[in-house]
DNA sequence: GTCTATATGAGGATAGAC
DNA sequence: GTCTATCCTCATATAGAC
């Protein structure tokens, strides 16, 4: 890795903490700076602008966790639908939470960011969510899942659980990253509530 | 009514749909004064400083959410926590989208507040967490849910999984509010599995 | 690649009339 | 209560040396 890529990732996570801290306009160029270890103007040889910054921050966050998932989703033979979608849930849950700083800048962010940058994040947003709606539809077409659900509002609740646990949870002996992963999971396949009798 | 509340008010919901779209330091506190259809400077016969609005918007959000939840509860029978815990995550549901713009205005932009704005409204914060705690203990202590979940995780996750709805749901024929809030709480309790066999 | 110095524009807040 | 006019601070971005 070049000298050069390697300050480019060091603005990028510093950007990522700051922006989610403190909102897109609220951060100043100089509390990046100062947190990457140079001074403001330096970051204007890696980008062109603050917006710019913004928009990698938000698409490698998105990208990274996704691509986590599909790999590891991969892994399921397809002939097991509810098993890849726990395996999927997990992965989420985990993979968020390793670069939890991106993932919670974009939890907040993205909803305030300009049309255009929006409009460009989108077509991967798309992407993620067909993805999960496959992974829905096979196991509700293999009787795995209720069949009276409407699966687009259960893909939203479910990502709704998955991503906010990045506001809140803290990584401690008492619940591990595996823990909270395998809670999420059981929640939603199997429910909280003990099968009656 | 006087009309310095009316007027109060306006400003009051103008202000959430701004900050919510914008975040709070984008949000100019002419795009407030202008949807409120006021001048600038009239702003502060009302509030004192932006951070006032917000605060006040932050506070109002979760207040309101609450009490509905509240009331709700209490009008079931201890004894059928199940029921209390349904009734009160459709309540969240349907209350928290009936002011969505305050919700969504406060899921977004709590966690970015100062640190002394934040303080003051963890207040409530902790109240509301403990009484979803209480309802979830004393529904596992009923031996209606599953004795191994760690309820605190649970929590969290349920309520990410609702206070996310208000930034993607939208009233629709084909799905209602309380379609919404039945789906949640099914998901929840229930879990979207069919039981085996 | 990173620095010092600086131009420039914008927005929160106040003064004071009506 | 709401207005017009204005102050003053502050942060993005650029210029240009090293």
């Amino acid at each position: 890795m070049k000298k050069s890529d390697q300050t480019r990732q060091r603005i990028l996570d510093a950007a990522a903490v700051e922006f989610r801290d403190r909102g897109f306009a609220a951060t100043r160029l100089v509390d990046i700076a100062e947190r990457a270890e140079l001074q403001t103007p330096s970051l204007y040889y890696h980008f062109s602008s603050k917006e710019e910054l913004i928009e990698v921050v938000l698409a490698l966050s998105v990208e990274r966790t996704f691509g986590h998932v599909k790999s590891s989703v991969a892994e399921i033979p397809a002939d097991q639908p509810l098993r890849r979608l726990q395996v999927a849930i997990e992965a989420h849950v985990v993979k968020s939470q390793e670069h939890g700083d991106y993932s919670a800048a974009t939890l907040r962010l993205f909803g305030q960011m300009p049309p255009d940058i929006q409009k460009r994040l989108r077509r991967t947003q798309r992407e993620v969510g067909g993805f999960w709606g496959e992974l829905l539809e096979n196991a509700q077409r293999a009787g795995a899942i209720r069949a009276d659900l409407d699966l687009s509002v259960v893909r939203m609740l479910l990502l709704g659980a998955l991503n906010w646990a990045v506001e809140w949870y803290k990584p401690s002996r008492r619940l591990s990253v595996e823990d909270l992963a395998t809670h999420a999971s059981r929640m939603v396949l199997d429910g909280i509530a003990l099968p009656p009798g």
